[in-house]
RNA sequence: GCGGAUGUGGUGAAAUUGGUAGACACGCCAGACUUAGGAUCUGGUGCCGAGAGGUGUGCGGGUUCGAGUCCCUCCAUCCGCACCA
């Protein structure tokens, strides 16, 4: 019988699907494992090869851990709310919720083909009512959470508002905006307008005017996280700041927690180092300066309070609240063309500016706390708004932007380094002697830094403090397919939706575009069209792409429950994800919104763990290898070795991988009806008469026609075979071009395998005594193949599992009980064949998964020899069979006494000899 | 500029604590079987060399009896961040 992997793929899937295999309850009994994916967003083009990586990897890691015997987790769902869809009903009015239904249905087939052990009566979609009804549940918690930093958590508002009543927020230690400071009576005075206004300030959902990155061509905010290079991550588009009134996360409450999570848990430093830099702690001082002719003073951050007497002048961003009020007449026109010329530039432009040094002076001077010297006040586009107090105080001879600017404007460079040269760079090195500075003279960095922070708290100039470059999240989006905010307004005050009238489902609305007032697509909707209707009006804005993908993996624990977000009981049960696999693009979006969410959800006692993810790996890209032809002048596509030297008039398209042989030559009659260009295509082909392209590595996708679709070679070689080649094409988290070629080789050794229990075209395993080479090479896999999945190496167990096979054909193994463990050990990896095979050996089997694990025997490893490798000066040139019993003397003897030995020693005496029993030995000569 | 990762045959790669470099595959070469084969099987295959042998893990140094692995300098590629005070 031969291997027919598309009748047993087919059988199996419909035979899982039918008892149920993967669905899994809760068991205090097992103990858990919690293994999950990211879930795809499902995307108008399908999967191709590089998309399943990753959930091969983490569905071999969940039956590997099931046959462990532990129970486990491992669900998949949808992120379905996004762009693309919206973008589509645009262009063709087409309902979004539709497009992205249809989507949802091909991926689905598409995962199904590859036989997962998904328990798919655990999947959750973001876009389904029943899903974000606990997204704006949980939105509300946060609206009524504010940090508390003496806590150094989340608390309920309530608690907040308790103290206000009392005292007022003279001595709160909530975290906030608010510059207003009032006691208890005028808080008890507050409209409810004004308390609202007030509470905003604290809540970690909050309403505010803010700087935010405006995308015009996709009408709505983005995060920074959404930005790619200055433009919108979606598209491409360009980006630029404006102040708007918009929903924001209090994320920046987290900032320490959030860098001190990442001691606790299991993923890559280049992650943990992502992540660091996006939050970008920096300690320092505040500083302030006091105005001339001013009450009012200008605080700076600085890394570096050490150089406080090296400040020659101060450069306020062109946006800094101060600028207006300080500037002096004379200077006034010059300000405000700076501040215009400022404003029109994008974010973009701003950085491709660098080098382009400008600036303005105010005509206004700061006070220097210590010396009393006048500082000119300057504006400067180089300091940013958003970043610390969108002031520094300019100290050139430290740091280069200040120097550069020094020097663009003839300002002075005093020298405040012992025996530093400054005369043509600044000097902005850590290490060095201060000088210059009255009572910091003659100290090192470290110490004067201390030092002057010391002096500043006591004379009241400043304090040590300790930056974040990381900003709230701004959470609203002007979009139409994202949750809506259980939110509406009343007199202008935002209100939360009753937990009763969630969720507030999505309106319908005529068109999926801004109204003419550029209002969100939501204000569209008639009052009626919604599910509630309350106070004035509705929130219009949706929420952002990463709301419902922050806590999805709370969900799968218990993703029907209509009461809670899901059961206390059962999150206690499944608790964190112990393995989360996926693409490090996440890096500084949904992995740090998930951590911060799963810290609010802690804080305030939903849940018992304050970091998601214990371990997480990200797999690598799969990239496509191009198809590039060359077009020449005379219009014939050229074979790539029939090219000129002089490629002058050739030009280079791409054609469909598809279209190709196994050697790169195209198949002319396809290409001729791919595409209407090429109908006529002559051709100057090579000795061969064929057409060879050039393969070039490219990201996979749809334009390049470099896609290689799961599908096809589920269609062709089944996919045990595909899942097990993309297990073989090289470690996990690293990116690697698709090539096709080399599946066969993983074709052929299922057949291989396939061969081993069957004689003569029947099946057959006999139950004799198992041979002790065939417990060696089954004990040596099962330690291997367990050793690697410990450390997720799956490209070396496809190899464990060829060496297997090939030995076990070699020693015509067809013996019960080593080729049933080796079918066990393999399941994981290939589940249909060798459940086909399980069923074959045990008809009345429900499933090879109920099944347990071999357990690792090393005493059939066990050997009385070895062959030691015996190397000159580190150099092997022979082995020599030995005794293990023997003792690293007793081998140095032998080994010494060998005539080889004597050949290789040209009858010189060895200097040293070490011997490593069972390992190695070494002559030096 | 800062941070991270990676450099090993024609190709994908392996070598887990310093101990036989190139496992396992693809490809290629030779052969067997065959009407045929994109089937199956056998043997070979880092490079130089007829051979003995030499040489070899991005470059250059170092530590060691012994280095792909540890240390230092440099180079290249990829990714992330970036006028962050």
């Amino acid at each position: 019988m031969d291997y027919s992997f598309k009748a047993i793929e087919a059988k199996w899937r419909k035979l899982w699907q039918e008892r149920n295999t993967y669905k899994v309850t809760e068991d205090p009994n097992k103990p858990k494992f919690y293994v999950l994916d990211m879930f795809p967003y499902p995307s108008g083009a399908g999967l191709h090869v590089g998309h399943p990586l990753g959930y091969i990897a983490s569905d071999i890691y969940a039956r590997y851990k099931r046959l462990k015997g532990f129970n486990v987790l491992h669900p998949m769902g949808y992120d379905s709310f996004g762009l693309p869809a919206e973008q589509y009903a645009i262009q063709t009015g087409q309902h979004p919720a539709i497009t992205t239904k249809e989507n949802i249905n091909r991926y689905r087939q598409q995962l199904d083909l590859m036989g997962f052990s998904f328990d798919w009566s655990r999947e959750v979609r973001t876009s389904d009512p029943s899903y974000y009804k606990w997204t704006q549940w949980i939105f509300k918690q946060l609206f009524n959470a504010y940090y508390d930093t003496s806590a150094n958590k989340a608390r309920d508002i309530k608690t907040l508002v308790a103290q206000f009543e009392k005292e007022g927020n003279l001595y709160t230690t909530a975290l906030h905006d608010c510059e207003q400071q009032f006691d208890a009576s005028a808080w008890n005075a507050f409209t409810t307008r004004q308390k609202e206004e007030v509470l905003q300030q604290y809540r970690m959902a909050y309403l505010a005017e803010s700087w935010v990155n405006w995308c015009p061509a996709l009408g709505t905010v983005l995060a920074n996280d959404e930005i790619v290079n200055g433009v919108s991550e979606r598209g491409g588009h360009p980006v630029e700041q404006k102040q708007m009134m918009q929903w924001s996360m209090r994320i920046k409450a987290y900032a320490e927690r959030l860098l001190e999570g990442l001691e606790r848990i299991d993923w890559t430093d280049a992650l943990k180092e992502q992540q660091r830099n996006w939050i970008g702690k920096s300690k320092g001082a505040s500083v302030h300066f006091g105005v001339k002719n001013s009450s009012s003073q200008i605080e700076v951050f600085t890394t570096r309070p050490d150089t406080i007497f090296g400040v020659s002048f101060m450069v306020l961003a062109p946006e800094h609240p101060l600028v207006n009020e300080i500037s002096s007449a004379d200077q006034a026109t010059t300000i405000q063309a700076y501040q215009q010329q400022a404003a029109l530039k994008t974010e973009r432009d701003r950085q491709a500016d660098v080098k382009n040094i400008t600036g303005a002076f105010t005509g206004a001077y700061a006070i220097h706390p210590f010396t009393g010297e006048e500082i000119p006040i300057w504006i400067g586009d180089y300091v940013l708004a958003s970043y610390g107090t969108g002031a520094v105080m300019a100290v050139p001879c430290g740091d280069q932007r200040d120097y550069d600017f020094a020097k663009h404007f003839g300002l002075p460079i005093p020298n405040i380094f012992a025996d530093q040269d400054i005369s043509e760079s600044a000097f902005a090195e850590k290490e060095g002697v201060i000088a210059n500075s009255d009572f910091l003279n003659g100290l090192d960095i470290k110490s004067a830094t201390e030092r002057v922070i010391a002096e500043m708290e006591k004379n009241g100039i400043g304090q040590g403090k300790t930056n974040y470059r990381l900003r709230d999240a701004v959470f609203s989006r002007q979009r139409y397919w994202g949750e809506p905010f259980p939110v509406y307004y009343k007199d202008g005050v935002p209100m939360l939706v009753d937990d009763t009238q969630l969720p507030v489902t999505l309106p319908e609305v005529d068109a999926y575009l801004p109204t003419e007032n550029g209002e969100p697509p939501l204000a569209r909707a008639p009052k009626s069209a919604w599910s509630c209707q309350l106070g004035d009006r509705m929130e219009y804005n949706t929420m952002p792409g990463w709301a419902g993908s922050s806590w999805y993996f709370l969900r799968y624990m218990d993703p029907y429950n209509d009461k809670a977000f899901a059961d206390p009981e059962k999150l206690a049960y499944w608790k964190q994800v112990d393995l989360y696999i996926g693409g490090s693009e996440h890096a500084t979006g949904h992995l740090l919104y998930a951590r911060f969410w799963t810290k609010v959800l802690f804080d305030l006692g939903f849940i018992s763990f304050d970091e998601p993810f214990s371990k997480l790996i990200n797999q690598g890209m799969i990239l496509g290898k191009s198809a590039i032809a060359f077009i020449g002048p005379d219009q014939k596509m050229y074979s790539s070795d029939m090219l000129p030297t002089n490629k002058e008039g050739f030009r280079e398209v791409r054609i469909l991988v598809d279209l190709l042989n196994d050697d790169d030559s195209i198949q002319l009659d396809a290409l001729k009806t791919w595409q209407p260009q090429f109908t006529n295509q002559e051709f100057v082909s090579n000795a061969q008469g064929k057409v060879i392209v050039k393969r070039e590595v490219d990201k996979m996708s749809k334009r390049w026609y470099n896609v290689v679709t799961p599908d096809d070679l589920c269609e062709k070689y089944g996919a045990d075979t595909l899942r097990m080649y993309e297990m073989f094409l090289g470690p996990l988290e690293q990116s690697k071009p698709w090539d096709t070629k080399g599946i066969t080789g993983v074709h052929s050794f299922l057949k291989k395998y396939w061969r081993l229990f069957h004689s003569k075209g029947t099946f057959k395993v006999l139950d004799n005594e198992p041979t002790p080479e065939a417990l060696k090479s089954l004990h040596k896999t099962i330690k291997k193949l367990t050793d690697d999945l410990d450390r997720f190496s799956f490209n070396t167990g496809v190899s464990s599992f060829m060496i297997c096979v090939n030995e076990l054909t070699e020693q015509k193994c067809n013996n019960r009980l080593i080729l049933e463990q080796l079918t066990i050990l393999m399941a994981p990896y290939a589940p249909h064949i060798c459940e086909e095979i399980w069923s074959l050996i045990h008809p009345e089997a429900s499933s090879i998964f109920n099944e347990s694990y071999p357990i690792f025997n090393p005493a059939f490893l066990q050997e009385s020899t070895f062959d030691y490798p015996v190397s000159f000066n580190g150099k092997m040139r022979f082995k020599l069979s030995l005794d293990l019993s023997l003792t690293a003397t007793e081998v140095e003897a032998v080994v010494l006494s060998k005539p080889e030995t004597q050949k290789w020693l040209e009858g010189k005496s060895p200097k040293k000899v070490i011997v490593v029993h069972g390992k190695i030995v070494n002559i030096v000569l």
